[in-house]
DNA sequence: CAATCTCTGTACGCTTGCGCACATTGCATC
DNA sequence: GATGCAATGTGCGCAAGCGTACAGAGATTG
């Protein structure tokens, strides 16, 4: 219920060094005095559309804390094929392998929307990580919850029908980018749930006669998001549940 | 390459208090001074086939670092249907959210064949953490190889059918138990699987028709591990070099 | 040995989704 | 406003897999 809303608010409640507002949770959630150290090593970046931050095999370097827009993590094969595996916005960070030492990518990240992100060295914020026992926590829980996240995805990839799934999918979108409003090709979204572009196409369709969106070229909008959850599966009410209660602190935060 | 293989050795290299023999490779990696303080406070457990560790909401007490057998950890939606989203043998341990502080299951985690393990308590293992950084460095990690094994299961689930899953699982699962003879009902690979028992039913009559396995009545043996690791899908070699290469400490272990 | 139960093979109709292809529509650029 | 491109709607044949049901085969128990 307290949870942190900040572009619908008035004023961003802290800015870094440079006066970029802070939208990212953990790094607002921060107690003030333990780790302003952080915020002076943190680079303010933009990331366009579909820029890619990673793709599998390369070598990691910085963890990227999201702050506005969304990143997507995909697992990619050989052949092309690609299917979404997890969802990062403001209240998460991009480099989970990083918090452990591993430094080679295993998936791809790709900026969904324009996003805007901070960026951090991994041997900076390794270093840091020791005299910031809060940092530490909250990264580290944030890995579970990512985990918990795919887990859950790799469930519904196999169970639940592609409508089920883009409705879950533009829920989780909107969510993380504060809009009902999602610029979107269905070709992407097909790259997202792992399925053909005209397939999403049929998906949307059917989620459009039920009244829930409107599509129009490269844009999607939920105009009646209370009956969208209602085409969804279930997985998108546990995931949310999953982040609800890690930001309420309601699991030893 | 030097890669642990005890139950094929003569002597297990190492045992507990009680003479049971250490198996667990997180356990046999731990420095000899470092952390013996740990092997006395481990409870040796026999788990028998489909013994249920914990389902989703339970509350978390205890880790369980496999030592025998394997261990299944699914998710279960509430229609009763479930699918597999991770494997641990005796490379891993089951509780990862307890590592970070959560106390609830989100997923269901049962034992497949016979297994063995060693118990300890949630809080018993926390406290030694902070002495003992090897244990705590290689926990974590593999909380890490483990997401990272959901991650390629959650793009499986979703884009390979299911005779190159049903292949792979039988090898992963065959390379934790050590033996290519697996106790297993057509009816649990089903839900290992997310999958009817008569799609299992067909997929393995398509391994075996290309003479990779034989089945009988609850039994399935591997009689060409090659051609079945042909028969599988990538993810078995993506995932088996992850395991590896983080054993084999290429990985800043 | 008979009865019973479990596991497996198989079949049938049906739905979903794939692969592919082609027409159409909206947007941008000249 | 003509041209070109990207995005979308649609259609068709086909394969995979689902739900269901039933028969046979193997194990177990009395």
């Amino acid at each position: 219920m307290a949870n942190i809303r900040p572009l619908s608010g008035t004023a961003p409640p802290q800015s870094d060094g440079n006066g970029n507002p802070i939208y990212n949770e953990v790094l607002l959630s921060l107690p003030a005095g333990e780790c302003k150290d952080l915020f002076s090593k943190l680079e303010f970046v933009r990331l366009k559309v579909h820029h890619v931050l990673h793709e599998p095999g390369d070598f990691l370097k910085s963890v990227y804390f999201g702050n506005s827009g969304m990143v997507s993590i995909l697992t990619v094969f050989s052949d092309g094929k690609s299917v979404e595996v997890g969802l990062v916005g403001k209240e998460g960070f991009v480099g989970l392998p990083l918090l452990v030492g591993f430094h080679t990518a295993f998936t791809r990240a790709v900026s969904q929307i324009d996003a805007t992100a901070f960026r951090v060295d991994a041997e900076t914020l390794m270093a840091l990580l020791p005299h910031c026992p809060t940092l530490d926590r909250r990264l580290r829980q944030y890995s579970q919850i990512a985990t918990m996240q795919v887990t859950q995805v790799a469930a519904c990839n196999r169970l639940h029908e592609v409508h089920e799934r883009l409705a879950r999918w533009l829920l989780m979108c909107s969510d993380r980018v504060s809009s009902n409003e999602l610029p979107l090709t269905q070709e992407f979204l097909g790259q997202m749930l792992g399925t053909r572009r005209s397939s999403v196409t049929v998906a949307a369709g059917i989620l459009q006669q039920a009244g829930t969106i409107t599509t129009s070229r490269g844009d999607v909008k939920i105009v009646d998001r209370r009956k969208l959850e209602g085409a969804a599966c279930d997985c998108y009410a546990i995931m949310q549940r999953q982040v609800r209660e890690w930001q309420n602190g309601s699991r030893h935060a």
